[in-house]
DNA sequence: TTCATATAGTCTTCTATAAGATATAACGTT
DNA sequence: AACGTTATATCTTATAGAAGACTATATGAA
């Protein structure tokens, strides 16, 4: 089926309620999935709910089912969504599972890999840094939370590090008590402020261990540490989290697998 | 189409040269993604050549043209194959662009990237240790060829690294002179002897500078270090490279991305 | 009656095929 | 040299049937 502009798509037995635009001449699976990017995107398919079935978008759409499949197929890809053959399509989620097994790449000597359990130093809310406004995209004068924690690894403290988020997108977070923060902020996001984070672009690099950290990691100050810079983004490919781990890698090592 | 053991294909106009196995009832483009590996390995395909098209290669397995693109889709999203509209499917090659950003993660500050040179400190040949005997998954008694290293970023010296690889598997290359070594050295594996990087595990650690290296960065001893122990894997899985670098990261991060 | 176990039906994604559209390069003609 | 034609390659879309998963219903035994 050809779409153009000059001849819309031919009536069946059932309108697409939702057609695609008639003036753009983007492949068709391409403009279903940003169709679908929208919905995820304007909240209406949120973390954890079921799409239509294929054939559904694809009456939506005006669109075959095979179409709407190379737009989800590729979204899967992504790890935006999960198909599972008989139940249905759906809208990923961050479970700890996926947690530690796609954003959190301190692993142990062996490759084993354990969630850290971790402890708030303090939780503020303040006006944000130059810094802190460039890395989030904020405007000037913009209010930031910022959380520091301390996490250990194997009974053993192993990161030090901070998060900073925007205050106007995190309502009422400040305000949560310290030891309520769970040690998965991400499916906090999610859950509780609707900002599913799908990339992120970590930068590491080896500094030396001010004496404040050595002491709260228990080593000498100077000591190497692992720094890793990381920001979290969006679908919308937005920056919604800033943070920087200071970690101690004797005990452990940052995987990174590169295919 | 089905198949299955009792009914061989219909025979058609022109006979599959080399049909599927008879016996295998997994999916049909599974089956056809692993006999395109095959030809690889073997060495039938090497980096840089097209194979043939969509429609031959579906002839000569029996299948249908999608079933062979469904094959190549998945190969090439693994970066094994490279396919262009119009002109073919391609083994993927090592070219410095791809050694640079699929590669090395090591990029500037303002996140530019550029190849280091690369200045050859010595090349040896001897027996394995009982590390590197265990990191390649060589017998025991291999012999290695061991090349250390400095490498300039910017015109100043950033990183100190040593290369280990099996001696059997790479003649002639201890012998060559050490300037004529390449800076990008998974070229060379690839012309000259057939192997092929196509996945790379990398750990990383923080760690302090060795009076030697200290030295070679112009740094001070005990100077925080970012080591990169990387084992690099052909595209049977099999580890063909080890390599350890300890970079300077004052100009320079390790850039991860995570999606 | 109650509980457990089939079983059919329906909904889902997955696999396979075919046909036409589109991109590229080579060649021939003007 | 410029331009159109042709051959050949991948890319896009559509369709049909296979296979997995859940639900409602029927059946049989305790």
């Amino acid at each position: 089926m050809v779409r153009s502009a000059s001849e819309p798509p031919v009536k069946r037995g059932d309108e697409p309620q939702a057609v695609l635009s008639d003036v753009d001449f983007r492949p068709l699976y391409q403009q279903v999935k940003d169709a679908v990017i929208g919905k995820l995107i304007g909240g209406d398919w949120r973390p954890g709910d079921k799409l239509p079935s294929e054939f559904r978008l694809a009456a939506e759409y005006g669109v075959s089912q095979g179409t709407v499949r190379k737009a989800l197929d590729e979204l899967t890809a992504q790890n935006v969504l999960i198909r599972r053959q008989g139940r249905g399509t759906f809208v990923a989620t961050h479970t700890p599972h996926r947690a530690l097994f796609h954003f959190f790449h301190l692993v142990g000597q062996d490759g084993s890999r354990q969630l850290p359990s971790s402890r708030v130093l303090s939780v503020e809310t303040r006006r944000a840094t130059r810094e802190e406004e460039a890395r989030l995209e904020l405007r000037a004068g913009s209010r930031v939370i910022r959380i520091d924690r301390v996490r250990d690894m194997a009974g053993r403290p192993a990161i030090v590090e901070f998060i900073v988020v925007a205050a106007k997108s995190f309502p009422g977070l400040a305000r949560m008590p310290k030891d309520d923060l769970p040690n998965t902020l991400y499916e906090l996001y999610e859950e509780r402020y609707g900002m599913t984070i799908v990339r992120a672009v970590e930068k590491l690099r080896a500094v030396a261990a001010t004496a404040r950290e050595a002491e709260l990691l228990g080593l000498a100050a100077g000591a190497p540490l692992l720094e890793i810079d990381r920001l979290a983004l969006s679908i919308e490919d937005k920056p919604v989290e800033w943070r920087v781990s200071r970690c101690e890698t004797r005990q452990h090592t940052y995987l990174s697998i590169v295919d």
